[in-house]
DNA sequence: GTCTATACAGAGATAGAC
DNA sequence: GTCTATCTCTGTATAGAC
């Protein structure tokens, strides 16, 4: 493993265990085990290092969902999947990563431009699994399968900033979501019928 | 104004407009118009003035939207309502800083302890309408209200964060929440055989 | 209560030896 | 490529005059 990769790494961990505010060159040197100054050496700042680090956490993650978002078939089975995702994305630190990056885009353009990579590679994954299954479902037409994956991407990571001040609390949040879900995903087993109505409901409501 | 009201001021601001990367003792007194030591006579540190501050921002806007709660009616009413208060206290700022001290409360315990209050308040007056009018909903039963108003803030949180690195991203994401809240309102509509069949299917789904 | 001045720690970043 | 040493800046926090 060269430095430049120890570096990543260390990156990546320091920032999702100890947040933007623990991170510094010294922190991220140090848990690698390298010299302060490789970081400069190799990364030009620490922003910069934040930044390869986290496009490399992203497309490792995303790659490696890549076949169980292809075998994905129904509503039922997305929602499951959804559930795997972020209990293992958690697991491993990357969405208290992305938390953590998005929060400090406000201030920093080199983060930002992190954030909304991450951000864009997490949506496209899912909305095109939207786009294959919302056909056909109750949702139809009423639902923009872009917009709904960046709601369900942009609501995750809201989600484990609460956990950081309320486990419990964000858990029963979580709970209710996995209902949510299911809601939609039974509707469409009501037949077209109950489908029209819906339809006919929601249009006089928001046009 | 006292210099404390001022300070308590600038800090809310500041957190809004800068991120948590951009305040600081000296950043806070500079906009508040005084010395940089009296964050310290007053409030002891900075993250305590921080703290001090999102309590007063959380306490106000609870308080500014108490009358409006308690009038809402019907699901459909509340989803306006709740596109309104987001809105509104977007401009405000009072989203961004939320999100900023979720961040930090991460690292920082005081900020961890401001978020737990902030995030309680809303979810409590949240949850308390919702417990009045999920009664007699399709959802009845299959969501609970506290989950629910839970996921509705934390939601709102991480779009914000979104919104930071991509303004379009997160509206599209926000349309969409409206079109899923529409849906489950039309629900409400189709009657009582339509909601025993949901309830059937998705009790055999999540158990 | 408010100010000036200052101690002190930690940050980012660079120079230059090896 | 890697290290030591160091510069400079910014931040928290305190002491003490007013």
């Amino acid at each position: 493993m060269t430095t430049r990769d120890r570096l990543l790494a260390a990156a990546a961990e320091a920032l999702a265990r100890d947040g933007l505010s623990g991170v510094s060159a010294r922190a991220i040197a140090c848990r690698a085990g390298v010299n302060q100054a490789l970081v400069f050496y190799h990364f030009g700042s620490v922003s910069d290092l934040l930044e390869a680090a986290v496009r490399r956490s992203v497309d490792l993650a995303v790659a490696s969902y890549r076949d169980r978002f292809a075998d994905v078939g129904s509503l039922g089975e997305l929602l499951a999947l959804g559930r795997d995702l972020h209990r293992m994305e958690r697991r491993r630190g990357n969405v208290a990563q992305m938390a953590q990056v998005m929060s400090g885009a406000q201030r920093d353009p080199i983060l930002a431009k992190a954030g909304r990579y991450a951000m864009q590679r997490w949506t496209s994954e899912i909305e095109a699994v939207l786009a294959r299954l919302l056909p056909g479902s109750v949702v139809e037409g009423l639902v923009d399968p872009r917009g709904r994956a960046r709601a369900v991407a942009g609501g995750f990571i809201g989600l484990e900033l609460y956990a950081g001040v309320d486990r419990a609390g964000a858990e029963s949040a979580l709970d209710t979501l996995d209902a949510m879900g299911a809601v939609l995903a039974a509707l469409d087993d009501l037949g077209p019928m109950a489908s029209r109505a819906v339809h006919g409901r929601v249009r006089r409501v928001i046009g």
